[in-house]
DNA sequence: CATGAATGAGAATTCATTCAT
DNA sequence: CATGAATGAATTCTCATTCAT
């Protein structure tokens, strides 16, 4: 493990970058990349707008460095319960579960992400998008396979594996989007939604006798 | 009906005020309000600058046009298919074309929706959130009631009506983003779509013997 | 005389050019060159923008010639005086009530004069400078000699001419601006402020046994 | 007094804001508010575009600040030669004094007075009108407690009070005007003109026996 | 490293002038 | 001629980035 060469001057750096990327990450899910200043991010963080050159190149390396925390922290969630789990149901109970809290810890990162995915503020994606979608499409491919176990297993219906996962991750997408925007939210509430969640997308609203 | 009382030149004028706005829906949805630049309105919408001034008093005054003129248009939408139909499966089925068909012409407005809704570029809301929420409020209102009917009759089971609107919402909304974003939507897959979306949220994924 | 040639269209079109002056006259006076616009102009003048345009080459050329037109007015009307009297303390007086007279009746006049005098909105100043000077050496000249001729009749004391045309020309000038600017300026009062004004000229302020 | 707490920091500041000050008067009055710009300021004061704005908010805001600072300047030098003299006569020629010597060395800040007053560029004056007149208040009420003692007793003789003082201010400043206007002012001038402006107002023209 | 003053490129907006009708 | 829509140069103001301390 390399972390460990640089210690008490690198720690403090390490620490400090974080400090930043914390205040950045709320301006920036607040205004957007190019309505937030650099003086807010300044001011937030307490450091002074100079110092932040001696972390960051640029704004635009702050937002992307930030993106990605986000994606990759998220892929990580993914393949955790990926690994803990057997049956479709049980992962997509506890993604939506684990994206509920993470989008109630981090109201901001899950906005910035909605932001960056709608294609907006164009100007940071080019390699970013690549980077992206390699995540995007890392997360996928595993929900593919596990879908495809399910039908396979006679756990779900014979669907189109492509448009489950759609409407999975809209689960654990829109419905916290929705969530989010109205502010309902909060802890107690986490379990019970996630359950709604999974609960409506295997059984459906439909009444029966 | 006083519409034709001023003639040619009220008429041109009318069309050159759309000309702008469909230019600058397009760089909107885009670039989001701030990233936006009256340039690029006024190179896509082949005016000159100060032309546009002639129509609109400043950027913000277009945007919140888009923003009204989409919203109205949506509610309208909603308002036809619930006269239209009498099941909540109807209603929903309905609902989710006109969505999708929407959103294939207006991919750009449904974008700036999104973007509008996310509290982003608060500068914007101040006035506005109050009328985009009114329109909601309606809006949701209408897919209440048809809700609740829908559990009266034993339509679908007993579930909390809030609930399901933010299930719905999804249905026409998230499932519509990721494919917009995707890219993969075209007429043809419309209908077949429509009726995916719908069979899921009434029946589920589950198997069934 | 010329002025019979062209009848009908030519007087009317000498009208119509004297009533966008008078429009110009007060815009400019109360907003200054710069700050007046030609809009403005239009709206005052009940023309269209354009209509100007077949008028007047620019709104430099009815800044100019709207100054010269006061100037030449004023110099007239100093003439005039000059033949129609003889002592100083006449003509003083005279001058002074026609002053006020002409102020009252285009304030804007006045405040334009001053405007231009000091100097201010160089753009305009290039040619006109010297038409302006001119015009104010003529009508010194004038008093010049009125005053050499009051001081050899024993009218007034041995004194500078320079300075007591300087100190007229204050009486005429600053006492009336400081008039307008307070607006406490009537038809009723002129006789009486131009008496006062010509008094303590000649008498002063200072008690006498 | 705190004025010595922040030091070096503070008073480069301030040395810097009066630079652009300095420099603005200059502009502000060779074209007045309207037809000044910024470009020409920063120029003049020799800091960036964007400098300027780190001190002040905008252009009117620097233009308010000068007229106060020249408001207040200018009572302050009525209020001590009130202090200092007993009759009206030395109060008139030190008053006239002074502002010969503040006029010679501020050219630029007195033509400024005279623009401001003359009720131009309205959308300056809203606030700064009041606070003009509250200044123009103190200073005429100096002036004419002064002139109803010198009435009393017996300096001069009984006239309207504030006639004396139009013609008083007349004397401090269209004199004064016509001698910038036609730049024939200089340092040793001052004292001989200061008494023949007061000599005339106190005894008049007039060839006496 | 930390700082914030200085900077200028870039954005919104205004307005004199042109020109097609 | 009369008009006012169209235009872009000019202006105010913002803000990411640099750099001297």
């Amino acid at each position: 493990m390399k972390q460990k060469t640089l210690t008490r001057k690198e720690r403090e750096r390490e620490f400090k970058r974080s400090e930043i990327l914390n205040a950045a990450i709320q301006i920036f899910a607040m205004k957007g990349f190019k309505a937030a200043t650099l003086d807010e991010i300044a001011e937030k963080s307490e450091f002074g707008k100079g110092t932040i050159y001696n972390y960051f190149s640029s704004k635009e390396e702050i937002y992307k460095e930030i993106i990605l925390l986000i994606l990759k922290e998220h892929k990580k969630s993914i393949k955790e319960v990926y690994n803990e789990t057997d049956t479709l149901y049980d992962f997509i109970l506890n993604t939506t579960k684990r994206d509920l809290i993470f989008c109630l810890e981090n109201k901001e990162a899950f906005f910035l992400l909605v932001f960056t995915k709608m294609h907006h503020e164009k100007s940071t994606k080019c390699e970013m998008s690549k980077i992206m979608n390699g995540c995007e499409k890392e997360i996928t491919s595993l929900i593919i396979k596990r879908t495809k176990l399910a039908i396979k297993n006679k756990e779900i219906r014979k669907l189109d594996s492509e448009r489950i996962i759609r409407l999975f991750k809209i689960s654990g997408f829109a419905y916290i989007y929705d969530l989010l925007i109205n502010e309902n939210l909060c802890e107690a509430t986490i379990e019970e939604e996630a359950k709604f969640i999974t609960d409506i997308l295997f059984n459906g609203i439909k009444f029966k006798k």
